[in-house]
RNA sequence: GGUCUGGUAGUUCAGUUGGUUAGAAUACAUGCCUGUCACGCAUGGGGUCGCGGGUUCGAGUCCCGUCCAGACCGCCA
């Protein structure tokens, strides 16, 4: 061993201690007479000194050369500190190093190597492996493990069974692009990797795997986002002869013993939501349900009395502000642009401040009365104080905006506690939504979803109508799992993949091995999948899941530090047989 | 595919209306300093102002193009 204990577990009780240090000098201190080390490890810092009286001259001329990010190993006693520091565990005591050894050298890294780095993104990420020296992204990655690892505790003590499925996989064209891989044995023919082990556990239920779990990487080619990276690990679940209630209570559970086990937070019963409430309410299939500003339709009370703008729209909609009336011009316009900007892509914001004196004031005051006004916050449960904020247009896109508007209020008004955690189920999703584009049916969660079975009729008379049993679990505003009752029969999944407009051909030859195996005695089967890279970020109270993931990709899907993708060798095009036309 | 923001010292940033030799902090180097812990003090080195073109007597600054980075929209069954 090249240590007999860590940098981060000596304290007072171990002065007069010999012991053997190793680790990075993360800054050294040099009065000239005295000189200190912070040594870093994983585990913490340790204070190294050396000085004129007590050190061999030797090993303090040595010492006088050390430089950032050495790693060394020290000997010496544990000593008491003259004067010590209170901020670190091992700030009452220090090693009065008598033998030092340089392990290994290092350049002058491009940032500094503490908590609070000088170095920005790019940089950190093009030099993870430095940046995971630090304490704050070291904490991130140990969190990870932590709850990876209840997980697993959890799902086995459940019942649940790990089993691997393969990542060199068939390419299908629903949903999310795939990645693909080259087939080296079958030129022309590509492997895909899996956007999900979605029809492998429904395989495993088929083989009466009945309660099956996978932490599992997996991939799409879509464009990327602070919470999307394209490979992502899911925990994938699925379970056999169960009912929707059944996977609600099971999962319900696990996340309660999560927040209990990481965040020490004990959550009551899940409240749960209908889809098309959680739009009427929040115009969000994922509500943030920690703060209110609940949306009030009112087309009842502003249409018909002459203002344009409402009149002929199809929804007119509002969220009442809390103490927002005494919002000056220049605020209100501040966010007026904010809706306007193309990313919410709003027409306008109407205005109406509920004075705390009783009066309204509103920037429609042309077509309203104080009555109307009064009628308004009536309905929206505004109190005096309060600010009402009227968007008006088509229904999907005006609750997409007010939505979006009502989540940056909360931020700015700091309504979104990172440590409050407001769990909720969102259930009975459509089935189906109508694609304008392809002008198509296109499945909402998957094709292999179940419609509720009292609709089944439904399906031939009326597709869009018809709910599925599929559910999403939303934590503080964010889709933490989804998943859904499946189909298990040949007949109904064959009549879906009609709907959504594939060939009998087509079907057969993408997912004829899952029809044929329901041919076989396909047991009842159900499952959802977590996104634990979001899932780690919300417990750790971040936005940016690349906090958590140890080599995470930028922007624009690229790896800085390896720096992929890259092209290959024309030998290995060539074993492939591949031609790589030039883009102009 | 689109919108917006940014790119200046190793790093993080400032840089006014287009006008002298482009600055600060930090990092780095050297020296000093008898208990530091964001140590302090002094001195010093360090710049393709992302790249290309244009306007101008003159461009870090204005215009066009392009590359890179970030946030978002589309996309993400």
């Amino acid at each position: 061993m090249l240590r007999t204990t860590n940098c981060g577990s000596l304290d007072i009780t171990a002065v007069g201690q010999r012991v053997v240090l190793a680790g990075w000098v993360q800054k050294t201190r040099n009065k000239g007479f005295m000189l200190w080390v912070d040594l870093r490890d994983r585990y913490g810092i340790t204070q190294i000194i050396f000085d004129e009286e007590r050190t061999p001259k030797a090993v303090l001329e040595l010492a006088q050369t050390l430089g950032r990010e050495f790693v060394i190993q020290i000997e010496g006693e544990v000593i008491e500190r003259e004067s010590k520091n209170p901020n670190i565990n091992t700030g009452a005591i220090e090693i009065l190093a008598d033998q030092l050894q340089i392990l290994n050298p290092s350049s002058i890294p491009p940032f500094t190597i503490e908590n609070e780095t000088d170095g920005g993104e790019e940089l950190r990420m093009q030099y993870r492996y430095l940046d995971i020296r630090r304490a704050p992204v070291r904490e991130n990655l140990i969190f990870r493990h932590k709850i990876a690892l209840a997980i697993r505790n959890y799902l086995s003590n459940n019942g649940f069974i790990e089993v691997e499925t393969p990542y060199l996989i068939k390419s299908t064209p629903e949903g999310a692009r795939d990645f693909v891989v080259p087939s080296r044995m079958h030129h022309g023919e590509f492997y895909a990797l899996p956007q999900s082990p979605q029809t492998f556990k429904q395989l495993l239920m088929v083989g009466g795997m009945d309660k099956y779990f996978q932490i599992v990487k997996c991939f799409r080619d879509e464009d990327l986002r602070a919470d999307r990276q394209p490979e992502f690990t899911q925990i994938d679940c699925e379970l056999a002869f169960v009912e929707q209630e059944d996977i609600l209570k099971q999962f319900e559970g696990l996340t309660r013993h999560l927040l209990k086990e990481i965040k020490g937070v004990e959550v009551g019963d899940f409240p749960r939501m209908p889809y098309e409430e959680a739009m009427r309410r929040f115009g969000n299939d994922k509500p943030d349900i920690r703060f209110g500003m609940e949306f009030t339709e009112l087309n009842k009370l502003a249409q018909g009395k002459g203002f344009g703008v409402f009149d002929s729209q199809e929804l007119v909609v509002g969220i009442a502000v809390p103490g927002a009336a005494e919002y000056t011009r220049k605020q209100i316009d501040a966010l007026i642009d904010w809706v306007k900007r193309p990313q919410v892509g709003a027409l306008g914001l109407v205005w109406v401040k509920c004075n705390t004196d009783g009066s309204y004031k509103s920037s429609v005051d042309k077509f309203f009365n104080q009555a109307d006004l009064q009628s308004w916050a009536a309905a929206s449960d505004a109190q005096a104080g309060d600010l009402i904020l009227v968007m008006a247009g088509p229904t999907q896109s005006t609750r997409t905006q007010l939505s979006a508007l009502r989540m940056e209020i909360a931020e700015r008004l700091e309504l979104r506690d990172p440590n409050t955690f407001a769990p909720l189920w969102v259930t009975d999703f459509p089935l189906l939504e109508w694609d304008e584009e392809s002008q198509r049916y296109h499945a909402m969660h998957h094709p292999f979803t179940a419609p509720k079975p009292e609709q089944l009729d439904l399906l031939d008379s009326d597709p869009k109508q018809v709910k599925a049993n599929a559910y999403d679990l939303v934590l503080n505003g964010n889709e933490i799992g989804g998943g859904s009752i499946r189909i298990h029969n040949t007949e109904l999944q064959q009549k879906m993949f009609d709907l959504l407009g594939f060939t009998k051909e087509e079907a057969q030859a993408q997912f004829g091995f899952l029809m044929d195996a329901f041919q076989y005695g396909a047991p009842p089967h159900g499952g959802i999948a977590f996104g634990l890279d979001r899932l780690v970020a919300l417990l750790g109270g971040k936005e940016t899941i690349r906090d958590f993931i140890a080599f995470p990709k930028n922007n624009s899907g690229r790896d800085l530090m390896i720096d992929a993708p890259t092209t290959i060798a024309n030998e290995q095009l060539e074993e492939l047989a591949l031609n790589i036309r030039p883009i102009n």
